[in-house]
This record gives structure tokens, C-alpha cells and sequence, in this order.
DNA sequence: TATGAATGAGGCTTCATTCAT
DNA sequence: AATGAATGAAGCCTCATTCAT
């Protein structure tokens, strides 16, 4: 029969490509649809797949959606950590974080259509952890006086706020220099006036 | 019909009401299962309504996240815009907008389940149109130097940025204030610095 | 279009009609292939409705069978009972109930496939109901005199699996008379010996 | 391959032991969730050996039922043969018959759930065999004056219907005296009432 | 023979929507 | 305008089974 032999190609695929395979139609279809249209029909059909394959490597749209998330998360976390490690002075800590989510950002684009860029996301533990880790390395920088005393929490939602707003308007890689400048200057200053004027005085 | 009689206590709800009652219930089965998870069914049933109704005033479960967001961006912006022209100086210009901003997202907590706060949003043309309102109350106070000279772009997408980021992370009234003064310190202070290193310079 | 017309069709079937269609369907599915073969969908099919329509009556394949049996369970039992109550002696008991039972199993032959016939029973509350009342009478015939002294509880058991299987061999009305009879003296011949030789003896 | 050292240890496993690991593991699972609820892939997930090994030694559900069940009908075969063989008159030829079959049942308990026991059969050649045999013993016992003169079919109908149903009532080993006790004497009367009433006079 | 990933039919169910009343 | 039963597409997922290794 015909069928044995497009079968065959199939098989040739290894575990570990089928699962890419998925996940990479899934990113193209949260690009494409957003994650509350999409179905995981959509994803299987996006796919060379049958559909009970889907179901041999996640549980559920939401399962790969966050699989996706996760290795996103995965993928930035030691870029960040490593632009942490490499600052000397509030400065280049900021330019740092800001230049390397951008970058990240841009190549990323896609998992979420343009309508919802940024406006969905799903918060699995790696994301969490990610946010986490800022926070800590936050507080590390705070103690060690390379970043003046500020609020941490705070200052993370704030960093993490105009990481991914700002990163919305990025067009180009030729937008990041610009883009990392302002918010960088932003929280330089911002930090500065946040040192001045302690949230005990208020 | 012996059951016209009965028919008749629901007739009694205006079309205004019923609308009501669907948005009201729209809102709260949003909050209880996320935007994502909730069906037109879900939102018939907490409601005495028959489905048939729901048709008669919204065309589909986007249609009515629509309506609640819009309704939403129609009662915060004339509260943003009065503090816009209240302010007298950057600092005043700022305060107010987050205090605004903050008080309404504090009270309108539970369009959304907890675990997804203002992680998904969808844009319509009246939140839209706040934005961009916002940009050019901002293009003018630069204009007249209420604000330093800023792109009012990036300035619009940091502001919504924080404003979001840090308002998800209020639990109470009591702490508005010092989200406030942390965010409008930031940005006074960023403000400072960005104009002393125009995106020219860079 | 030619569909409108169709629909009106089905739409005219009232509720009540539209129950008793599934119904009817599923016993002759039941019928057919056996309650563990049948799905819903093949109960859809030996019907003109539409699939959802079916869990507008029913939750479950185990739902409508459940119905059935109460139905059966439902119909029998008066007939059980009249029976009980007409009889005078225990003869007339035995008789009575045997030949109302058989008539029934008879005429509701088909809500399992001849391989299946009385092989596979689903206890619903209607119809262990109808067992325990059973055997209440019993107990009360046994106080009354009409039925010698025995173990209500066994004697239930042993008219339940007389009746279910002898039940099974009857091929047309013309065979009730003789199994009855059979069934009659089985347990009045069977009780008398029972009454001499008490359990307390053994 | 590496894997293949550790795939001898399944290998070990000759043919036959593979048969009774499955047989083994879908007893337990009709036992836990009955026959119809169960899937193949529940069992093979009962056992340590992989999806396609079912496949050597059945051919679906049913057929794995069919073994268990002619297991069991070959097993408890040879004991009634063996109590009809030593009966030197009604009394033991009854006796012997429900002591065995009881004594059978109740250790064969398992095969079904609780809910569910005895509720679902399923006639395989060799169970019906099982029955055909009683039958013939029973014919030959009336021949040979051994029982009295009763229908052979019905008797055998009888028989079965009521040590199916008593010996769902069993609840020990210490049941069997007293349920083999009631149901001998149920029948030794019963066929002493029968042989005065005979058929042909009804 | 044993393995287990892949297959895709098909089961169950919910859903948005229509439309006769 | 309101009702709610009917519709059937379509979602989700499991299943029996195959077959390359």
C-alpha cells in the first residue's frame, strides 16, 4: 500500500524532532491566531503529525505553551545573568538587561500575533524563577552599591514593565541601541531621584 | 401561554438592564476562569437569561470583553485627563496619573483571575484612543515644558509599562501611595536624565 | 434553503418525542451489539437527530441504560406486586410472579443481544428497589404463613436467578405457561423441604 | 545496543509467562474497573512489557476475557464432574454441585468488580460446554433414576440461575455450608414436587 | 519475539448559533 | 424582544493497532 511507505517517512523523524516539529508549529500559531483562538487541531494540522502524536509529547495547548515560554525563559535567563555578572556600575548592569531582553525580544517575535504581543502571558515556574532571579541579583546589587537603595520589588515590576512594553515598539534590530539608551538613562535617573527621596520620607 | 405570565417578570428588564446583567456577568466569569477558558455559555448561565438573548446585544464572547474593556477605558480616561490638566509641573503631571490609574485598576481588579492579572488584554480602538490621548497630552507638555524633552513614544510605552507592571502588584488602597511616589520619583528622575542625553546623542 | 425545511421536521418532535426517540434507539442498539459495544454515537445514528441533541436528554451511554432498565424496572414492579397481592396461597404467589415476570422478560426481549441476553445488568436504584421489595413480601408472606419459614434473603436470590434464566430459554408465549409451572413447583416443592430442614439444623 | 542488556531481563520471560502476566493483569483490571470499562491499554499499562506484546498473545479485549472465563470453565469443569461422579443419589449429586461451584466462585472472586460481579457473562465455547455437560449428566442421572424425572434444560437453567445469584451473595468461605445447604434442599424438594406434577399434565 | 512511537479512526462532549414559538 | 431546544461543526482525547527497529 501506498500508506506504508508515506508512514515510513514519518517514523524516520526521532523523538526529539517530532517535538520540535510541535513546538514550532505551536509558536507559528499563537503567532498567527493568539493563544485563546488556537486549538490544538490548529497546531496538529500546522504539523506532518497525526494527532495522537500531539498527545505523545504534551498534555495540552497549555502544555506547550508553556513549553514554549519555558525555553524561552530558558534561552534569556542566562543572557541576562550573564549581562548581570559582566556590570561594573548601575550603568552597564542596566544597558545590559535592557540590550539583551531587546534582542531577545526581537528574535522571538511570534510567539504572540501583533494584536497581542506582550499582552498574554502565562507564568509557568521558569518564567517565575526568571523574574526571581532579576529581583535577587536586584537586591545582590543594592547591598554591593552598584545600584543605589531601592524598593527591589518594585524596581523589578518597573524594569520588567518597560522591558516588555518598550519592546512591543521595537521594529528593527537598528531600534535596540535607541530603545536600550532611553530606559537605561530612565532608570539611571529614576534610581538617582528613588535614592533621594526614600519611600520612608513620603 | 400560561407561561407568558412568567415570561413577563424577565420582559420587565429593559434592553439597557439586560445588557447590564450580561456585561456583569461577562465580568465576573472572566474574573473566576480567565478570558481564555470562558464560553458564551459560561456567561448565559450566570445569568436568568435565555441564550438566544445573549445574541441580541453582543455577537460573541470577544465582543463582549470588548464592551467591559471599553467601558473601562471610557471611565478611566476622563479621570487621567483631569489630572493631566490639573498639573502643574512634571511631578504634579505624574503623581497624578498614576494615583488615577492605580485607583481604578486596584477597583477594577477581577476582570481577570488572579493568576492572570492584566496578562491578557485586548486592544480595542477606545483603549487604543487612550494611549494615544496620553501621547499627545505628553507631546504637548513637552511643548510647553511641563515635561522635559522626551520621545513621547518610548515615554508612553514605559508609563503604560510601569503603570500595568505595578499595579498588579497593589493589594490594597493603602498601597497606592507608595506606588505612586516610587513610580513618579522614577520617572521624574528619568526624565532628568534622558533630557540631559537626548536619542540624538546616542 | 433545503436545510431550513429539514430542520422545521425535526424542530416538530416535542421533547417528550424526542426522549422517547433516543430511547427506543438505544435499546435497539442495546439490542444489537451489546451495552459494552454500543457508543453514543451509535444511538445517535439509529436516530435522525442531531448528536448534540442527545445530551440535551441523557450524560452518558450509562445514563440512557439506566432509564431503560428503570423504565423495565418501573413497569414490571406494579405487575410484581398486583401479582403478591392476589395471591392466596403460596402456589398462587409463585405462579404469579413467575408468569408476570416471564410475560415481561418476554415482551421486552431485546435490550440485549441474544449473546448477551440477561448477562449483563446494571443495578439502578429503580431496580434493586424492586428486589428489596420483593423480599419484604416475602418476609411478609413468610409471617403471614403464606410461605413456609426460609431465608428471605436466599429465597430472593434463588427466584431472581430462576426467573433471569429460565427466562432466557423461553422462545414464544406458547413457553410461559410450562415455565411457570416448572418455576411453581420448583419452589413449592423446594420451600416445603427447606421449612423441615432450618439452617439451625445444618 | 546498550538497551539490549537490560531488555534481556524481559526476555527472560518465556512465551507462557508473558501469556499469564497479561492474563494476571486483566484480571485484576476487569476485577478494578469491569470488563466494559476496561481497555487494552489499560492492561498492557498493569504489566511491565510494551503495547505491541498483547498483541502475540490476543487479539483484543474480549479475547483475553475469553481465556480468563475459559480458564475458569476449564478449572471448575473437572470439580462438578468429579461431585456428579461420586453422587450416589440426588442429595450429594446437588450437594456436591453448588459446594463446588460456590466454593469456586467465591475464590474466583475478582474477575469482576464488586458492582458488577456476575452481571456480565460472556458465553465462550468452552463455558457453554460446561453447561451442555450438566445437561447431559442430568439426563443420564433421570435415565439412571438417580433424579428424579424433570426437564433436563430447565433443571440445568435452574441450577445455574440460582447458584449464579446465591453465590453473588456469598461473603466467606463460611457462606458455602448454608447456601449449599439451602440450595440443595430447594431443589431436592423442588424435583420431588416436579416429578409428581410433570409437564405433560400442565 | 519484544519494543514503543506513530497512526488516525472514532469516541465523547461542548460550543456558538439559529429559529420557531 | 425573549426563549430555549435543536443543530452539527469542531474540540479534546483515547484507543486499538501497526510496524520499523
Amino acid at each position: 500500500m501506498s500508506a506504508s511507505r508515506t508512514r515510513t517517512t514519518r517514523r524516520d523523524l526521532t523523538k526529539a524532532q517530532n517535538r520540535d516539529t510541535i513546538l514550532a508549529a505551536a509558536r507559528s500559531v499563537f503567532a498567527e491566531m493568539g493563544f485563546a483562538a488556537a486549538s490544538v487541531r490548529d497546531i496538529i494540522r500546522a504539523t506532518p503529525l497525526a494527532s495522537g502524536t500531539f498527545y505523545n509529547y504534551f498534555k495540552s495547548k497549555e502544555d506547550v505553551y508553556q513549553a514554549l515560554r519555558d525555553d524561552a525563559a530558558l534561552a534569556i535567563r542566562p543572557r541576562l545573568r550573564e549581562a548581570r555578572r559582566q556590570a561594573k556600575d548601575a550603568r552597564e548592569f542596566l544597558d545590559g538587561q535592557f540590550r539583551a531582553f531587546f534582542t531577545f525580544a526581537l528574535a522571538n517575535r511570534g510567539l504572540h500575533p501583533a494584536s497581542e504581543t506582550s499582552r498574554f502571558r502565562m507564568d509557568t515556574p521558569e518564567v517565575f524563577a526568571g523574574f526571581a532571579e532579576l529581583r535577587e541579583d536586584i537586591e545582590a546589587a543594592v547591598a554591593l552599591g552598584v545600584l543605589p537603595p531601592v524598593d527591589p520589588a518594585r524596581l523589578t515590576e518597573a524594569l520588567t514593565g518597560v522591558g516588555f512594553e518598550v519592546s512591543r515598539g521595537l521594529e528593527s534590530e537598528a531600534d535596540i541601541d535607541g530603545a536600550a539608551q532611553f530606559a537605561t538613562a530612565l532608570f539611571l535617573g529614576g534610581m538617582g531621584m528613588l535614592a533621594k527621596t526614600p519611600a520612608s520620607e513620603a
